[in-house]
DNA sequence: ATCCGATACTTGTCTGTGCAAGTATCGGCG
DNA sequence: CGCCGATACTTGCACAGACAAGTATCGGAT
C-alpha cells in the first residue's frame, strides 16, 4: 500500500470526521450558550457528576470523564463554583483530595439545559442518519476511540 | 419518540463521535509539533495553499476552507509568515484583499510533515477500520457536516 | 466628484486550556 | 518520630482562537 498517499475514502472519512465534529460540536455549544449560559463543556461537568454516585466526584476522576486537564478541570470547576452550580468540599478521607458535588441549581439547570441539548443532538446529528448507520459509525468510532468505560 | 433522552445508539455514537475526534487530533497534533514544529491547523493552512493554483489563496477563501475566523486566521498567517513558511501579498486588482502565497520553504516542509500526518491518520484512525466501516462512516459524517465543497 | 454602504482584512480584548512549577498531604521506611 | 518520594490538586504563565470594533478600500448612486 502507497503509504505517502491516503486513499480516496481514507481522506473522505478523516475530513467528514474533522468536518462533523466541528460541525455539531460549535452549534451545540452555541445553543447551549444562548439558551442556558452554559459552555458545552460546562454541560458535561454538570452531566458526569449528575451521574455520579451522591452527585459527587474527584477532581481527578471527574477530569478523565470529561476529558481535561487538571488545570482545565480546576478552572471550569471554578466558574461552575461561582455561579452555584458546583460546591467544592475537602475529602475527609485524604485531605489532598476535592469534591466537586452538583448543587441542586446545578441540577435544575443542567435538566432544563439537558433538553436542549438532546433536541440539538437530535437535531443536527443523530436524526440525519438511519438506525443501521449511527450503529455503524459508534462501532467504527469506538474502536478509534479506544478504550473507555461508558460512564 | 421520547424527546427527553436519545437511544442507546445515539448516546454510543454521539460519545464515539468526541471521544474519536478527541483522541485523533490529539495524538496527531502532538506528532505534528515533535516532529515539525507545526500543529495541526497548521499544517492544514500549509496544505490548502499547497493545493491551490498558484499556491496562493486569499485571506477570506483560506479561512473557509481551514475553518476558522478570520480573525484566528490573521493570527495563524503572521506566525507562518513569521517562520517563512507563507508570504503575504496584497492583490493588485483589489487593495483590500490579500494573498497568502506558500514559500519554497512551505512547500519543504508541509512534504516532510505529510510523510508524518499521512502516517499518523493511517496508524490511528483509518487502519483501525475496515473499508466497509470507513466508507460507512465518510458518508455518514458528510451528511451530518453538511455542503462542503472537496477542496 | 463625492458620499456611503459593503467588503476584506486586522487589532483590541477576553476566554478557555495546557504545561510546568508550586503547595499540601499521604504513607511507608529507617 | 521524622524524612521522602508519591499523589492530588492549584497557580503562573503562555498561547490559540473568537467576537466586536477599527481601518482601508471598493463601487454604485447622486
Amino acid at each position: 500500500m502507497d503509504t505517502t498517499r491516503l486513499s480516496e475514502t481514507e481522506l473522505r472519512a478523516w475530513q467528514a470526521l474533522l468536518h462533523a465534529h466541528q460541525q455539531v460540536t460549535r452549534t451545540l455549544d452555541a445553543e447551549l450558550r444562548i439558551e442556558h449560559n452554559l459552555s458545552l463543556a460546562d454541560y458535561d461537568v454538570l452531566l458526569r457528576l449528575a451521574r455520579a454516585p451522591d452527585r459527587t466526584l474527584r477532581m481527578t476522576e471527574l477530569a478523565e470523564r470529561v476529558m481535561m486537564s487538571p488545570s482545565g478541570l480546576t478552572r471550569a470547576v471554578d466558574r461552575l463554583v461561582e455561579a452555584r452550580l458546583v460546591r467544592r468540599d475537602r475529602f475527609s478521607g485524604d485531605g489532598r483530595v476535592m469534591l466537586a458535588k452538583l448543587t441542586d441549581s446545578g441540577r435544575q439547570l443542567l435538566r432544563s439545559a439537558a433538553r436542549t441539548h438532546l433536541r440539538g443532538i437530535r437535531e443536527h446529528f443523530t436524526a440525519m442518519l438511519s438506525e443501521a448507520q449511527l450503529r455503524g459509525v459508534a462501532v467504527a468510532l469506538e474502536v478509534v476511540a479506544g478504550p473507555h468505560e461508558p460512564h
